[in-house]
Formats: structure tokens, sequence, C-alpha cells
DNA sequence: CGGGCGTCCTGTTCGC
DNA sequence: TGCGAACAGGACGCCC
């Protein structure tokens, strides 16, 4: 589910409640994430939330010694709430904070996880992930170096983690249409002009999209409860038979390795 | 090693 | 209407 966008759309919505608050506790419904909880994790009681920051899709939360690290996976969110709350289904963890505020997980699928870390660097998660796609280590510069030789198609390379962290199934989908390239695409016979715009339309649907809070498909809320509105902006993405926005020819859909991938025949080359 | 694909899980939608 | 199959935002890890 969540992309980079609805990632840092969550971040910015629980440090103004996280921020320098102590954890009072740790209520672990359903400890059979993607990977179990490491029971370790109880070592964060009686911590003070340094910060919350983001790497790729991972959400980290920097405690004085040492580190809680959430993944939403496919189906999770995390919302604010106050202490007594009951809990429903599928909400798995709770992060109780000494002033009766609680940061709540739900996942459905349990795609999801939470990782303890005394140190970042030893979470083999985050080893090898490539470049953040807002910063300037990801241009064009960059990209064109990763695509020699590369036989895959362009969309499932930059939704490669290894090439560029963040882009997953809607978004590269948006980033293509935006840079009028066709998905399939065999990614080494992109020429630089369109690596060129490849890169920037990629940096400005992200953008564009945190703006608005993130995509609202099914499941993610913003940690108010609210949906994310992009979906308004979407062009392609679940629009297959849809007329294009642009032209006004159907929009097509196809599987690209075993994702649906959506584009516009006429406008992408 | 690059690249393809199965896998973890539940809920919803689709087609017969 | 009912039921099973297919599919859904991620990404690891195994296979060749």
């Amino acid at each position: 589910m969540p992309e980079l966008p609805e990632v840092e759309t969550s971040r910015l919505g629980i440090l103004p409640y996280l921020k320098d608050q102590t954890i009072a506790a740790l209520v672990i419904r359903q400890p059979k994430l993607r990977w179990p909880i490491d029971p370790d994790i109880e070592l964060a009681k009686g911590q003070r939330i340094i910060d919350v920051k983001r790497r790729a899709k991972y959400l980290l939360l920097q405690l004085e010694h040492g580190w809680i690290v959430i993944h939403l996976g496919m189906s999770g969110s995390l919302r604010i709430l106050l202490e007594d709350t009951p809990a429903q289904k599928h909400e798995h963890v709770d992060l109780v904070l000494d002033n009766g505020v609680i940061l709540r997980y739900t996942d459905p699928r349990r795609f999801g996880a939470w990782l303890w870390t005394p140190f970042l660097e030893w979470l083999p998660q985050l080893k090898k992930l490539g470049p953040e796609p807002l910063t300037d280590e990801f241009n064009a510069e960059y990209l064109h170096q990763q695509i020699a030789n590369k036989k895959v198609p362009i969309k499932t390379l930059i939704m490669d983690n290894h090439i560029v962290v963040g882009v997953g199934n809607i978004y590269a989908s948006e980033s293509l249409f935006m840079a009028k390239i066709l998905p399939m695409r065999i990614a080494s016979t992109l020429t630089q002009d369109e690596v060129t715009l490849l890169v920037a339309a990629i940096k400005r649907v992200l953008e564009q999209s945190i703006k608005q809070g993130g995509t609202t498909l099914k499941d993610f809320l913003q940690t108010d409860g609210k949906p994310g509105y992009f979906v308004q902006q979407l062009q392609v993405y679940g629009r297959a038979q849809h007329l294009c926005f642009t032209c006004h020819t159907p929009i097509c859909s196809q599987k690209i390795a075993q994702r649906n991938t959506f584009y516009c025949q006429n406008c992408q080359k």
C-alpha cells in the first residue's frame, strides 16, 4: 500500500505527537508480522523519542538508546489515539506514551514490520537501499549510469529499491506517464533526454502526492483518520479503459513483472 | 551476477 | 445469490 508519499504523510502526522515524549509501554497483540517482533523492543520502555525520521518506506523512531523501525507493508497504517480506545481487529501494536497518547498500528495483511535495533547500521533491511528520490543524489546522471545494460522494463527498474527507493506500483505508472515513456520499454534503450524527464517526473509526482496527503485507494488513512487526496490527481493508475485526460484515448493496462501497469498508448512512447 | 517468480497474509471484488 | 478464483499499495529470498 503505502509508497513514499504515504509513509512521509504518516511521519508528518505522528511527529508532533511523538517528539520529546517518553514511551510508557508497548502493547503487542499480534507479534507475527512480516518478521516476528523482537522481544528486545521492550528496551524502548522508559526512553524518550528524540525524532521521527524516514528512510525509503521505513519510519525510524529515534530513541535515546536505539531505534524502533516501522514498515507499513501493503495494508498498514498508523493513527494517534487516546490510551483507552478499544482495539479492533487487525490493530496489532500500540506504542503507549506516558501522557496517555498512543500510536496505534493497523495492518490486516501483516506484510508490515516493527523492528528494534540498538544501532541503525545494524539493520540488514536498510543496508542495500538506493538513494532517496527527493535528494540530489538521485539525478539524471546517476539513473543513466544505472540503466546501462539493464534488460528489464523501465517500470520494473524504477521500482527496484537498489536503484531508487520509495517508488511503488502507483507512482511508477504515474511517473512514466508524466515523462511520456512507455513502462515496458527496456531500461537500457532510454535516451539521456528521457532519463532526465523521468527523474524530474518521479520527483514531481512524489512531491505533489506528499502535498495532497498521499493516495488513498482503500485502506490508507492519514494519522488523523482522513484519506489521502492524491487519488484525485492520478492520471493513469486504476483508469484502464477510461479516457486519457490529455488525448482522450482509452488508458491501457498490462501486467509487467506480475504487477498491474497503466499507461496511455498514445501519449507515451 | 541478473532476472524471474513464489511467498508471507487477509479482505474485497470479479466472474461463472 | 453463492462460491471460488483472482487480485491488492511491498519486498525478501530462492531458483536458474
